[in-house]
DNA sequence: ACAAAAGTGTTCGATATACACCCATGT
DNA sequence: ACATGGGTGTATATCGAACACTTTTGT
């Protein structure tokens, strides 16, 4: 039938961390048409056989070189004219790894480097659109679950916690009330260590008593 | 390349209504295979250069005659296996309509049927966890926003509000709580009617001020 | 007068918010 | 000793939860 059209699938992901106490995410610049040389979501074809999910997980290690993370589907975009080689729905993935990642280029010879969210450059494609999306995404699921753990060391002070509500909602939260609800949640296991060797008294280090994905009815 | 296969890509739709103060969803019975007879979620084949909320929009109206509606994307679809005639990526939509709704058999002379949820029959495909997986969404959705209006007329009694939520939820809640709560977001204009007929006290009709989307930071 | 649903307030506990000072370490 | 971030408590306001009786209509 002439009125159905067989479009292509791709599966991009954005990815977020948090580096240098600030909310960075990860792009691939383009070495060819369309938009060579711009900036873009890592992201590719869907192979034969493979679950989304998985697709998401490949593209990103294959052009980041990014491993272990937390990865969920963000949303899916469809409408004609967003690429213009034809018609693409893209499944978009939403993964946040934990602060320093060693990027490798990716085997085909993109070049892939952290971007601070609020520093982009111009997107291609309706990347930029998109990116808006998972921010918001992010913030909410910061707010109402126990995600922050992703983008965390295995072994973090409150203080660290504390730095990634405030880079992702770009505000600062009073330390003492943080901390007591953070808790009183508890999600927290408190370690016997702490963090020395900085000009300061050493601080605790905690970690999370599960990374099983939990929903609160309210965070802040 | 061998190794890129191209995936159909399909649209179907969840429609949830309040009948008879149950929640109730639509499905459309199957005329061939495979799953002939089985009822299934409405859907269909993306037509070219047809956004995706448009062919939701239009299979619901093609297969069930269902039109002024909310609209929202759910989730896709798409592992390897869910459709035994080969590799499809489904985008399933979202839909609330208000409570009485007729229902026309759909021009391909499939039946279409409400059918309370909790008394569903078998499912097609995967319909059965992508319809739990909607029921979530509008149980997350009515907490936190105020889409209960488009399950409900243009006017509507607060008891009517309260049935819809008692409905999603599956619970009963409290009366005067839920007046109390209901009335201090603002969100609701008293009308200077009431409905009357009834053996009994006359009650007084609101309606929403808006229909745009609001984010309530918690409800209930 | 009766049946049926409409309408209405108060108390109590939990939770969010605002706010300032001492502590432990490295140099 | 000093600079740096770590660590802690209290008072107030707001919000959610529990709970029962009177009112208005149609028959």
């Amino acid at each position: 039938m002439v009125k159905f059209e067989s479009p292509k699938v791709t599966v991009d992901v954005v990815v977020f961390t948090i580096y240098n106490n600030k909310l960075h995410t990860l792009l691939i610049q383009r070495k060819g048409p369309p938009f060579k040389d711009r900036w873009a979501l890592p992201g590719g074809f869907l192979e034969k056989n493979e679950k989304l999910v998985a697709a998401a997980g490949r593209e990103l290690f294959e052009e980041a070189g990014v491993g272990h993370l937390y990865l969920e589907q963000l949303y899916t975009f469809g409408d004609p004219g967003r690429d213009p080689r034809g018609r693409v729905i893209t499944v978009v993935y939403f993964a946040l790894v934990p602060a320093p990642v060693e990027i490798s280029a990716g085997s085909d010879a993109k070049s892939a480097k952290w971007w601070q969210v609020g520093k982009l450059p111009n997107l291609a494609f309706d990347h930029k659109k998109i990116l808006g999306y998972a921010l918001a995404r992010l913030r909410a699921k910061l707010e109402y679950t126990n995600v922050a753990w992703a983008l965390l060391p295995e072994k973090f002070t409150l203080t660290d916690l504390q730095q990634v509500y405030e880079a992702v909602w770009g505000k600062k939260v009073d330390k003492r009330n943080f901390r007591k609800k953070v808790l009183s949640l508890g999600l927290l296991k408190p370690l016997k260590e702490k963090r020395t060797g900085l000009h300061q008294r050493p601080a605790r280090l905690y970690s999370f008593k599960s990374k099983k994905k939990i929903e609160l009815r309210r965070f802040f």
